[in-house]
DNA sequence: CGAGCCATTGAATGCCATCAATTTTAGTGG
DNA sequence: CCACTAAAATTGATGGCATTCAATGGCTCG
């Protein structure tokens, strides 16, 4: 069903890598200076997975630790009547593989080409004890993903498929300002299928409900992808 | 609509205090030894919440992090137009308060009559400082948070009121063993409402699909809090 | 340019919500 | 201990939103 997970390494000799890192303003790495960072240059690698690959499956032995420079990437359970979640999408400047257990809990897979920062597990964790900063930043980050899982809970325990897109669609549009980019319009890097296994919904909910806000001019589409907010302080939100 | 929020305060002098606990095992202060735990002692406070009091509201800056000793909270977010979703119940031994924003994201409700361990933030902050293990094993609860919740998205993503009632029943079931309780009968510490609201179903849901599992002797009932698990092996589990 | 996948639209079904009434429980005071 | 009351839980009848089943349309990539 899922594609062979499958990547290429790149660990060039370039220097000052992660010095000029377009990401590391957001990521834990931007809490050690230019003198610090070099150090942790020498324990990463670049990784890059095509459109489609996985980056690792739920069960795994969780053995590295990832930082997304670009792209994105679905995170999903699959439960063993083949039921499919997705739990989360990912972007530049998150961290990616850190688990309670020992095994990764859940599957993770580029929606487009994407670049990664790797780490070795053991290799980190010994890192932080050297600069217990970056494990300070980490948890703040866990706390974060967290805050954002406890939203979606509320969004799918008490939203209506029309309010659960239009906030997915603030989601986005906010997640791209805190990356510098435009907030609007926003680029869907997923299928209507996985908008639907995260939203709770079927894919024909999903697109009868675009069409619902196309007709009311609340949303414009260019293709399939591309959707410009018509008027986004308008759209209602319920929480914060 | 709910109670204010009040509490007693009994720092008794009581020598090793923390030594004798009954959560240390489980909560973060399980990774300090006896001649270290004196010093974690002695910044922490003991608080008493009864039943139906707040602990802190949604809103609130956070100025204290608390260990749940005894008893069960509930923790709810509420939205503007006045939907009320439970994001979490919490158990002795779990660690309570920490965020990633300056305020609490959502409001701490005692569900029976419950003892605290509070600590100052920035107190306990600075204590991390001389015990980067304890920031650590914090870490660690914080990622089990995060793959509760991910399995609360499942749930509400995927199943069906029967489901997630069976599963609601598994999981208290776990708790419970976890801290060496039985894990059946199984004791409901919130009410009919509470239940609807955690698992994004209405209280008649609950009780219609509560009257069907007792009609086929999936469970049994002892008044209306308590729970026997006919076979709780045959009781089907989708993930993990 | 055709094949296959993805997205859209339509019609019918079903699960859970809503509205409404009754029963049971829990808490209080006599 | 029992009567009384209010809140909580259960049960019934009906309705609606999202799903399911089905067919068409449109994009993308050899």
């Amino acid at each position: 069903m899922e594609p062979v997970a499958s990547c290429t390494t790149r660990n060039k000799n370039n220097n000052h890598r992660c010095a000029q890192c377009s990401v590391r303003l957001i990521a834990f790495c931007g809490i050690l200076d230019d003198s610090d960072i070099i150090q942790l240059e020498a324990i990463s690698k670049n990784k890059s997975f095509p459109k489609g690959t996985n980056i690792f499956f739920q069960g795994d032995q969780v053995k590295t630790f990832f930082n997304i420079k670009q792209g994105s990437i679905k995170i999903y359970k699959l439960s063993h009547d083949g039921r499919k979640q997705i739990v989360g999408f990912l972007y530049p400047g998150d961290f990616l593989g850190m688990s309670d257990q020992e095994v990764y809990t859940y599957t993770a897979e580029a929606l487009e080409d994407t670049q990664l920062c790797q780490f070795n597990k053991i290799v980190l964790e010994n890192f932080f004890l050297k600069f217990p900063k970056i494990e300070n930043k980490i948890l703040n980050l866990v706390n974060h993903e967290l805050a954002v899982a406890q939203d979606q809970i509320f969004l799918l325990g008490k939203y209506s498929a029309r309010e659960r897109l239009l906030q997915f669609f603030l989601n986005i549009s906010n997640q791209r300002e805190k990356l510098g980019w435009g907030g609007n319009p926003i680029r869907l890097s997923m299928s209507r299928t996985d908008i639907a296994n995260y939203l709770g919904l079927t894919i024909e909910t999903v697109s009868r409900t675009l069409s619902e806000l196309k007709n009311e001019q609340i949303i414009r589409m260019i293709g399939t992808h591309d959707i410009f907010l018509n008027n986004k302080k308008q759209i209602p939100q319920y929480l914060n």
